[in-house]
DNA sequence: CTGAAAGCGCTAACAT
DNA sequence: ATGTTAGCGCTTTCAG
C-alpha cells in the first residue's frame, strides 16, 4: 500500500501501472468477461497496490445513477423514524445503495429544501414523510417516489407503504373486548389529521358489528405528544371519574396518560386500562409496561427501499402496501373478565 | 413550469434558452457579478421555466467537493445515536449540506463496508463511531474524519468530538454524595472496554477525595443493555441484601436494574435509588423517572458537522473536544440527608 | 481481447 | 460582459 501523492488515484494511475489502458482497467474493475486473466490481474493487483477506489460522482454522473436515495423523515431523532431509517439503511446496505437521510423537524420549508436537495444529489429514488401539502415539486422531476406513513393519506396518487392502521385498530378493539373494555375512551389527534378520521372510523365499525353506540365513546383530541396526552387522559378523568379503559392513537400520547392516572392518585391498570399504538421503546420502560399495537417501523423502511431498488416501474401509481401491526402484551391493562387473573405488568422489551 | 422531455434539463437547457452561452448561465446561476443584469434575469427565468436543477454530481466532479458528509453510527435506530443524527443533520442542513448515514450494527465488517462507501462517494468528510480496531483505511485516504462517542478512546491520534465523561460521572458522584449515598454500587461496561476503566477511574478518585476506600465498592459488569443491567443488579442484590444505591454506567443498565428492584419485591426509589447515565428518552417514561446524567448528544453531531465544514486544517491530530453533562433530576433517587423530604418520583421530559 | 475517443454536466481559465 | 475550451473520472461504443 503506498501513500497517496497529492490526489486521489483515478483509474488512469491504475491503468497505466498496470501498464494497460483505461478501458482495460475499467473492464477488469468492472469484473467484465471479455478480458484476459492475467490483464484483469495487473489491473486488480495495480488497484490494490494503489489504493485506488472508484469514484461515485463519476460514475453517477456517466450512468446516470447515484446509487444513493433519499429519506425525508419528520424527526429522525424520534425512535420510531430511527426505525425505519434502520430497516431503510440495512436493506439499502445490502444493495451497495447509500441512503441520504433529512430530517424535516416537521417545517414544510424546510422539507421543501431537502428535497430541493435530493433533486440536486440526482438521487435514484426517495421516501419521504411529507408534513408539506403539495408534492407538486417531486412529480415534476420524475423522481420516483415512495410515501411512508400516515402523509400518504393526502397524496392518493403517489405509492405508499405504512402500516396497516385498520388492521391495528381492529386488533387492539379486539383484544381490548376481549379483557372485558367494550366501551374504551379514545384519544386522538388533532381533528385536522386525517389519521385521526381513519382511527375513529375504524372504532365506529368496530362498535357497530358489536352493538354498541359509538357516540358513547368519550373522546379527546390531543397533538401526539406526551404533553398532550397528559391534559386529554386529565380532562377525561374530569368528564367521567369511574373511567376504566383508553385507547390512544399513540404510544406517546398513551405514556402521558398514564402520569396523569398516577398523578391523579389512581393506579394504571387497577383503577385505569391503557392500550397505546405504535410500539415504541420508551413502553417497554415505562411502569406498567405499556400494552400496544406496534407498528412495523422498521419493515416499512425496509420495504420501502426494496420497492425502489426493483424499479418499480411496473407499479401503478398509487399502489399502496400496508404492513401488518402487531400486538404486544405488556401491563397497562387488567383483565375485566376474569377478576382473579388481574394482570400485573412486566417490563419486557 | 413546462413537463421535461426525456431528460432532466442541464445548463446548456438553460443557456440555450436564455438565448446565452453556457458560462454566462452558470455565472447568472452562481450568482456571480460579473454579467448583465438582462443576462441574469433571461437565465434565472429560463432555469424556472425549465424546472432546472444543478446536477450536484458534476458539480462535486467538477470541484472536488460533494458537498456531502458521511456520519457511520452503531445504530440509527438508538434514540442516543438517533439525537446524535439529529444534531448533525440540523447543523448540515444550514450549511446546505447532505449527510450520508450509516448504521454499522456494530458489526466491523458492516462498519468497513460503510466506509468504503463513504469514500467512493468522495464525502467531504466523515464523523464516525468506530466499533473496528483500526482506522487504517481511513487515514490512509486522508479524509478529513471525527471520531464521535468513546470509540475515540482507542485512537488518539485522530480529532474527536464526545461528552465529557469525567465531568459527568464526577457530576453523578457529587449528587449522589449530595443525596446521602457515598458508596453505590456501579454497574459498569465490559472490562474490554476503554470506557468502563475511565468511569471507574473518575469514580475512584472520587472517592479517595471523600476518604473513602473505592476498594469497598461493589462492582458488576454489564453489557450496556437492559437485560445485562436487569442480571447485574440481580448479582448485586444477591451480594448484598440492604443495597442502597447502584450507578448505572448507561440508562438502559439503569432501567434493566430498575425493574430488577421490582421483580425482588424492592421499590425504587424508596429501598434502592438508581443513577443512569446517557439522558435517553425513555428514562423519562419508566417510573419512577430515571435520574440520569445527559450526555449532549445533539451538540455532538452539530460540533462534529461544524469542525467538519469550517475546515479543521488548523486543528492538531489528536484534538478533542469534551462537551459538558448535565443533571436531570427525576425520581430515582431517595434523599438520605432529609428523609422528610424522601423524593418522589414525577414524570418529567 | 484491447485501445482510442466521445461525452455525462459542470466550472474555471482563457480569450474576446 | 460574454463566449470558447479544457477537463473532472468514468463508462461505453467503435475500431482494430
Amino acid at each position: 500500500m503506498e501513500t497517496v501523492s497529492g490526489h486521489r488515484p483515478t483509474i488512469i494511475d491504475v491503468a497505466k501501472r498496470a501498464g494497460v489502458s483505461k478501458s482495460t482497467a475499467a473492464r477488469a474493475l468492472a469484473g467484465a468477461s471479455n478480458i484476459s486473466d492475467s490483464a484483469r490481474e495487473q489491473v486488480l493487483r495495480a488497484a490494490d497496490a494503489l489504493g485506488y477506489t472508484r469514484n461515485a460522482l463519476a460514475v453517477g454522473m456517466r450512468s446516470g445513477r447515484s446509487g444513493m436515495l433519499g429519506l425525508v423523515l419528520p424527526d429522525i431523532a424520534n425512535p420510531f423514524w430511527g426505525e425505519v431509517a434502520r430497516g431503510a439503511q440495512d436493506r439499502a446496505a445490502d444493495a451497495d445503495t447509500s441512503i441520504l437521510i433529512f430530517s424535516s423537524n416537521r417545517c414544510a420549508r424546510k422539507e421543501l429544501m431537502h428535497l430541493s436537495t435530493l433533486m440536486r444529489a440526482r438521487v435514484d429514488g426517495a421516501i419521504i414523510n411529507s408534513v408539506a401539502d403539495s408534492l407538486d415539486d417531486l412529480d415534476r422531476f420524475g423522481l420516483p417516489c415512495i410515501l411512508i406513513g400516515s402523509s400518504a393519506e393526502r397524496f392518493p396518487d403517489t405509492c405508499s407503504v405504512g402500516s396497516d392502521i385498520v388492521q391495528g385498530v381492529g386488533l387492539g378493539m379486539d383484544y381490548l373486548r376481549s379483557m372485558g373494555h367494550e366501551r374504551p375512551a379514545l384519544i386522538v389527534g388533532q381533528p385536522t389529521r386525517l389519521a385521526r378520521a381513519r382511527f375513529l372510523r375504524v372504532v365506529h365499525e368496530h362498535c357497530v358489528e358489536h352493538d354498541i353506540d359509538p357516540a358513547v365513546l368519550l373522546i379527546e383530541n390531543a397533538d401526539y405528544t406526551v404533553e398532550g396526552g397528559r391534559f386529554a387522559m386529565q380532562r377525561l378523568l374530569a368528564r367521567n371519574h369511574g373511567l376504566l379503559c383508553v385507547f390512544a392513537a399513540n404510544d406517546l400520547m398513551a405514556l402521558g396518560a398514564m402520569s396523569a392516572v398516577r398523578e391523579a392518585g389512581l393506579r394504571c391498570p387497577e383503577d385505569v386500562s391503557i392500550l397505546g399504538f405504535d410500539g415504541i421503546q420508551a413502553g417497554a420502560f415505562a411502569w406498567p409496561g405499556l400494552t400496544t399495537i406496534e407498528k412495523p417501523a422498521r419493515q416499512i423502511g425496509a420495504q420501502a427501499v426494496a420497492w425502489l431498488l426493483d424499479g418499480n416501474a411496473d407499479a401503478k401509481p398509487g399502489t399502496r402496501v400496508h404492513l401488518p401491526c402487531r400486538l404486544i402484551e405488556r401491563g397497562s391493562l387488567a383483565n375485566l373478565c376474569d377478576a382473579s387473573a388481574r394482570r400485573v405488568g412486566s417490563v419486557k422489551g
